[in-house]
DNA sequence: TATAATGTTTGAAC
DNA sequence: AGTTCAAACATTAT
């Protein structure tokens, strides 16, 4: 890497690219990452880069190295927040497992990337759909609703993130009673495959089977 | 203060 | 060979 110029700063679903002309960078913050620019706020970087004019510094995440063209390993059209994202894939990649349950599917990278379980749970609330319907049973305009959500919330939770009132406006997330309804949210720790934390309400979400 | 989580990868176990 | 599962990572809000 030494020498080598940025050529771009990317990102893909929760990937963060530094695109070098001969390969990429690729930080994943996972839980806890974070980073600063230009003074160290953190004790142990993961990574540090120097450059002319300041430094980056990662902590606690994942660092990668991708080989080559980023466009030969990424799928933008996949990525909910890219210019790129297309909802008529999402729907044909959704068509394909009916089986599957929406809390899982709205966390699979592949259909939804940049989508996590804050986002599962808000975008279910909002729509009005039990975390546990499949994806084939859902009726067509729910699932146009649930492709469109991911999306519109991702932008929703940047900009409520960017102006630290994220926590602020979560409706069912941590929550314990509906806002629409005033009964107590279920709660479960693990729901579906992926195993997340869900918090839905019995009465206004619909279970579609 | 102890606990659990905005997430992913790894490898053991089945 | 495929899946399922827990552990690991290590910080922060509750």
């Amino acid at each position: 890497m030494t020498g080598q110029k940025v050529v771009a700063f990317r990102s893909w679903g929760k990937h963060f690219l530094i695109v070098l002309p001969r390969l990429t960078v690729r930080i994943h913050f996972l839980l806890f990452g974070s980073y600063s620019i230009n003074e160290q706020t953190k004790p142990a970087p993961r990574l540090h880069l120097k450059f002319k004019n300041g430094d980056i510094f990662f902590y606690t995440c994942s660092v990668r190295l991708l080989e080559g063209d980023p466009d030969e390993v990424y799928d933008w059209t996949a990525d909910v927040m890219s210019d790129a994202w297309d909802p008529k894939k999402a729907r044909a990649r959704l068509k394909a497992i009916p089986e599957t349950l929406v809390c899982d599917a709205l966390l699979d990278q592949d259909i939804f990337a940049g989508v996590g379980n804050i986002i599962k749970n808000e975008v279910l609330f909002r729509i009005r759909v039990h975390p546990e319907s499949q994806v084939g049973a859902l009726p067509p305009r729910k699932l146009t609703e649930m492709i469109r959500e991911a999306r519109n919330y991702s932008f929703d939770f940047l900009k409520w993130k960017k102006e630290f009132v994220l926590r602020a406006h979560w409706l069912a997330h941590t929550k314990s009673e509906c806002p629409r309804d005033h009964v107590p949210l279920t709660r479960v720790k693990h729901l579906g495959k992926a195993r997340r934390r869900a918090f839905y309400c019995g009465i206004c979400q619909v279970l579609y089977r």
